[in-house]
DNA sequence: AGAGATTAGTTGTTCTCGCAACTATTTCTT
DNA sequence: AAGAAATAGTTGCGAGAACAACTAATCTCT
């Protein structure tokens, strides 16, 4: 048609809503992290290697789990390694490779934040959701996701 | 109870997928918005700017429409004006306040840049979601936000 | 086996943004 | 009307992350 088509109102004030309400949710979330000395970000460090085999990831590995640039991990690895939350240890086999191994001081400080950030998502996510619209909205991102995916 | 209640494994993934696809998203608006030599959080100054009555704004009001700090505006109007999509003008009424104002350039700028970007919207988003898809998410979601507005 | 391409990771630089501190102006209190 | 409190905006500083350039190691192709 070559015009452009836009949303009508009532569809754009919603998406509207909708994208402004991430940021929120995101921020929400990091709060609730902070007490326990952690960002966001390193929360999720410590939840991909605990769900790893051996407790330890490439570098590599971890930064595109963590849709991190390579420089962005190596800092963000630079200061929980400061912490003891995490080593940097060689691969024998590979010796390009580093891998990003937890600790147990590291262990520890995610099992202590875990059941705050959990009961966080739950009360600002979960539960004003309702049971089955977790469900649902998952279902409706698929296929957003599976498009996204084909870049 | 005192025990964790977390969530079960398929809505844990389906949480955790969702989680990830909202970067993904932004990203691609961000991507559709550099041809124009536009940042996404310029475009949403030049929005702003353009549906504000006189099409300007008092810095304050600006920020808060983007959940922006005082200072965060001020670097990113910094940037704007030096591009000369934007000026600043002082008020009469109040001498505190400085208004962002939409200059002729700017103007220009948004119109050219906005077919792209709702073309963007509507690729990675509104079709992958279909028609009625979009409404659902937003209705979902409005418990979320209406609790996140209580902060 | 050896040259070139690919892959892993770090470092220098730059950008964006938030917090804290500060100035300037207005509004509230009494 | 004067002092206190609140509000608007800018600046110094530091954290987080991306890009480009670089080193080092491995893989591929002939």
């Amino acid at each position: 048609m070559g015009t452009t088509q836009w949303l009508t109102d009532r569809e754009q004030l919603a998406w509207r809503n909708f994208i402004a309400t991430i940021p929120q949710l995101m921020a929400a979330f990091e709060a609730d992290l902070t007490p326990h000395g952690l960002t966001g970000g390193d929360y999720e460090v410590l939840v991909n290697l605990s769900e790893a085999e051996g407790n330890h990831m490439r570098m590599c590995d971890l930064a595109a789990a963590l849709h991190l640039s390579p420089s962005g991990l190596t800092r963000r690895l630079d200061g929980m390694v400061r912490n003891g939350w995490v080593s940097r240890s060689a691969c024998g086999a590979d010796r390009r490779v580093m891998y990003a191994l937890l600790t147990p001081a590291g262990q520890k400080k995610m099992e202590a934040a875990a059941p705050d950030h959990v009961a966080s998502v739950r009360r600002h996510f979960v539960e004003p959701l309702g049971a089955n619209g977790l469900k649902r909205v998952s279902d409706l991102f698929e296929p957003v996701r599976s498009h996204l995916e084909q870049l």
